[in-house]
RNA sequence: GGGCGGUUAGCUCAGUGGGAGAGCGCUUCCUUGACACGGAAGAGGUCAGAAGUUCAAUCCUUCUACCGCCCA
């Protein structure tokens, strides 16, 4: 392509579907294990295969596509594991809620249609979030994506749940469990929100039995009063010492019920005495069970009033919230009810319905998690599982801490079917098939038929098993052999109990593994006003917008520039994805100003040999080394923004305003073409993982080694020269330029043509060249100055009218007496002197000396123009 | 109630025990032979409040206020 081809600004739309095209007909995100290089492994967090991208796909997979890439260009063994979750319940909930719109349900389809339909659903939506990621430049190694209900994947769900329960860690028992009266499913507690509303707290008099006064208790679930099997006041609440032990009645059915004491009940809360109703609060469910109470449920599945269990009066067959008003209603005619006070409380609702949540007995499938959590515990504590940023630690800590038992089963269709079959008198078979399943029952059972459980696993059954699962487990793949454990997880902090806990535990279990040494927690993204994103908001932003207006790229960019390192959330300003379009505009324009050199840019990346290198070319060269070394620090630490930042300074500021600006000079002629052209391929290498397509247009425009940038070699600073001296110089002269800038708008010169400056004569000749280059200036001749480069440059000055320079000097004289007054004023501190640093003090005296000598200098200046007036 | 963050320029945020920074926004100027998605200069802050440690605190400690996240 000839320069007169490449517009005048970048255009991502042009390039970025195409470049991705090719990236993947070459195969260059694939890998094959390869124990000659290191490996570094990362699992995708599955998305929901039905899903979307969001911008927390930005926060969260940008770094794990930037370290990927990132390691390849190292040369190690870099493989980046995509994949899609079959999310049981949202899954579910969305597919029949469409059924419903045609008239259909699960259960007028039957269980084989509707998966039937189920799968259809997910092929159709299925790619969806996978294209997304390839418009969002995410290079994963697509051949390698798995889903989770894929048939290796249900093997491994399969083996990890047989394997448990042989060892005793799985086992089905009946617990309190939330229970989603609408999708008709348990939930585990991860699956619930809890929010806090206004509710109310009623008093209600529990008589004695005698007739007496009885109790009063205080309780904002009236309609579970049917259920109750007590009243627990707290042992040590003198109000209620002559209570304990006698009975009392639950007014509606007129059932006489217990006064007993537990520590649980918190005497401050309304009147000190609450009621106990085991089958439906998990509070009252601990105190039932150490007090080994009956536990009557009151509800069916839809949570209407049942009398299965116990006497319900009236009520039977009322929905839990029509019962509670009636309820309310009789109390107040009994005179039962004696008081009503507004209350604040949690109510938890599921995560993906959003229906109140209401807590069940039920016969269920659970993982004893006890000694799973052991282990996962101590590979926290002793520091094999690392945690970035570390408070996360504590968090994941905590949380295994109070481990409790995990309700893995789960009343949808969409999902792993348990491996668990009864017999008829309720025997338990649990085995990896059917015809294992028959072996088993024809050897224990007499071979009584069976009937397979209808339920499901819990989603995050099989996602904790991820890590390994993808890479073949339970066979032992050479994948597995290789890339297990992977080399860090990266994922959102909100699913470390749910998710990474998990993922540990499993590991850890049945491989005797970590899944990964590393967890880096990336920040949740809010709105610009911290406000979480919804659609119900309206103030979510689609990420495929982003790419439209400003490419890939810049959303990149936009989005890692706001992310910090300890940083839990990012306010997303879309403003700052615009930036990252002006910042690609500025590297492609960098190019097309190295294309269009007379000279044309060298067939090959080589540097000039040292000694024809300008002072601009040693620095530019040594700015390049750091920045090569400073990246590499930032990735190796997750730390993106800085990385992002780092870069966007090197190019665009030192890059293209100063050395761009330098090679326009007839000294720079000789060098420019091949320092150019070797520190703008390097800037594209560096900046590659970050900003893939700008990277892979312009290196492919530039001389450069290979195919692609994709496996082109990471920066190697060691071809860069460190030079203290000429950063030292450059940077000197770029204040001398700075300054040389206001005073030409101090003194009103016109900001464009010639002013005259006074050069000392002693300023070494490419200084001077520099100086004018800069300056757009003529040289004045002035008098030598004592000392280094550094002091000459800070002698530099615009020739101006004589009162405008006096007038300057007169406030230069009067800010130095200030500094000079304050750094005395320090170093006569005794006290500094005798217990500071000794180079906090030698770094004060030099900046005295400094300021004393400016001082003079410009006393001198001021002197000489008063007597020449 | 328990745990964890935050409070720095109009906005979004960096930052360090030794004279406060960025980007955007704002003001003024510049269509210089890569780029107006650009360039130059500038204004703008008792670093939430109080106390303590220190020769020295925006930074460390404690407390207070407000905001947020997670868990119960």
């Amino acid at each position: 392509m000839k320069n007169d081809e490449l517009p005048t600004s970048y255009d991502p739309a042009r390039v970025e579907q195409d470049r991705y095209a090719w990236w993947e007909q070459k195969g260059l995100f694939h890998e094959e294990p390869d124990p000659a290089r290191p490996p570094f492994i990362i699992a995708m967090p599955p998305p929901n295969v039905t899903g979307r991208a969001h911008l927390g796909h930005g926060s969260t997979y940008t770094p794990m596509d930037i370290l990927t890439r990132y390691h390849r260009m190292l040369g190690n063994n870099a493989d980046w594991l995509p994949g899609t979750d079959h999310a049981a319940i949202a899954t579910e909930s969305v597919l029949v809620r469409e059924l419903a719109k045609s008239g259909e349900s699960r259960e007028s389809l039957g269980r084989a249609k509707y998966l039937e339909r189920a799968w259809e659903w997910a092929r159709e939506y299925g790619g969806t979030i996978e294209r997304q990621f390839r418009t969002l430049g995410f290079g994963p190694d697509w051949e390698r994506s798995r889903f989770t209900m894929d048939d290796g994947l249900s093997a491994a769900v399969c083996s990890a749940f047989v394997r448990l329960y042989r060892e005793g860690l799985i086992y089905r028992g009946k617990r309190l469990i939330h229970w989603d009266p609408k999708s008709q499913t348990t939930l585990s507690d991860a699956e619930i929100d809890r929010e806090e509303c206004d509710a109310t707290l009623w008093f209600v008099r529990y008589r004695a039995v005698d007739g007496g006064d009885g109790v009063v208790v205080a309780t904002t679930r009236p309609e579970t009063m049917l259920g109750d099997v007590a009243i627990a006041v707290h042992p040590r609440d003198e109000r209620y010492a002559a209570a304990i032990g006698s009975s009392v009645v639950m007014p509606l059915t007129g059932r006489a019920i217990p006064v007993i004491a537990d520590e649980a009940v918190e005497p401050e809360f309304g009147t000190g005495a609450v009621k106990v109703t085991p089958a439906h609060d998990a509070v009252d469910y601990e105190i039932g069970r150490r007090h080994d109470l009956p536990m009557p449920s009151i509800f069916d599945l839809s949570a209407r009033i049942a009398d299965t269990e116990i006497d319900v009066g009236p009520y039977g067959g009322l929905d839990r919230f029509e019962a509670r008003e009636r309820i309310l209603a009789d109390l107040r005619v009994s005179g039962a009810l004696l008081e009503e006070r507004p209350h604040r409380m949690a109510i938890a609702r599921s995560e993906r319905s959003g229906e109140i949540v209401e807590p069940m007995l039920s016969l269920q499938w659970f993982v004893r998690m006890e000694s799973l959590a052991e282990p996962a515990l101590a590979a926290y504590r002793d520091g094999r599982l690392r945690f970035v940023p570390e408070r996360y630690g504590r968090t994941y800590e905590q949380w295994l801490e109070q481990i409790r038992d995990w309700n893995i089963s789960r009343q949808v269709w969409w999902g792993h079917r348990l491996p668990v079959w009864y017999t008829p008198d309720g025997a338990i078979v649990v085995a990896h098939d059917e015809e294992e399943a028959r072996d088993i029952a024809q050897r224990e059972h007499g071979g009584a038929p069976l009937t397979r459980d209808p339920d499901t696993l819990d989603t995050w059954f099989s996602s904790g098993l991820w890590p390994f699962s993808i890479l073949g487990w339970p066979a032992q793949t050479p994948e597995l052999a290789h890339w297990y454990p992977t080399s860090v997880l990266i994922t959102g902090g909100e699913i470390i109990f749910l998710w990474v806990a998990r993922m540990v535990m499993m590991g850890l279990h049945l491989l005797d593994r970590l899944p990964f040494p590393t967890v880096f927690v990336t920040p949740l993204v809010f709105d610009a006003h911290g406000r979480k994103m919804s659609k119900s908001l309206g103030n979510a932003i689609d990420p495929m917008d982003l790419v439209e207006k400003y490419g890939a790229d810049a959303f990149r960019v936009g989005i890692l520039r706001q992310m910090r390192l300890e940083g839990q959330e990012i306010r997303f300003q879309e403003s700052r994805c615009e930036e990252g379009r002006n910042f690609n505009n500025k590297i492609w324009n960098a190019l097309r100003y190295a294309r269009a050199l007379p000279e044309g840019l060298p067939g090959a990346m080589q540097l000039p040999p040292p000694s024809q290198r300008t002072l601009a070319d040693r620095w530019i060269v040594a700015r390049l080394r750091a920045t090569i070394e400073r990246t590499s620090e930032l990735f190796d630490g997750f730390d993106f923004g800085n990385a992002v930042e780092t870069l966007w300074r090197f190019i665009w500021y030192e890059l293209c305003d100063w050395y761009i600006e330098a090679t326009k000079m007839p000294e720079a002629r000789a060098t420019r073409a091949a320092v150019l052209s070797y520190a703008l391929n390097a800037s594209m290498r560096l900046l590659h993982p970050i900003a893939p397509f700008i990277t892979e247009e312009v290196w492919q425009a530039l001389p450069h080694d290979g195919e692609s940038v994709v496996t082109a070699a990471w920066p190697d600073p060691f071809e860069c020269a460190e030079d203290d001296a000429a950063v030292a110089e450059f940077e000197a002269l770029q204040r001398c330029i700075e300054r040389l800038r206001n005073e030409r708008v101090t003194y009103g010169l016109p900001p464009r043509g010639s002013v005259e400056v006074n050069v000392p004569r002693n300023l070494r000749d490419d200084l001077r060249a520099l100086v004018l280059h800069f300056g757009a200036a003529r040289a004045i001749a002035s008098d030598e100055v004592p000392g280094d480069a550094d002091a000459a440059l800070d002698a530099v000055s615009v020739e101006a009218p004589r009162e405008l320079m006096q007038e300057r000097y007169r406030r230069e004289v009067e800010r130095l007496v200030g500094e000079v007054a304050r750094s005395e004023k320090k170093l006569g501190n005794e006290a500094f002197v005798a217990r500071a640093a000794a180079e906090v003090v030698d770094a004060e005296r030099a900046k005295l000396d400094g300021y004393r000598s400016e001082l003079q200098r410009a006393r001198d200046a001021l002197a000489a123009m008063e007597a020449g007036s």
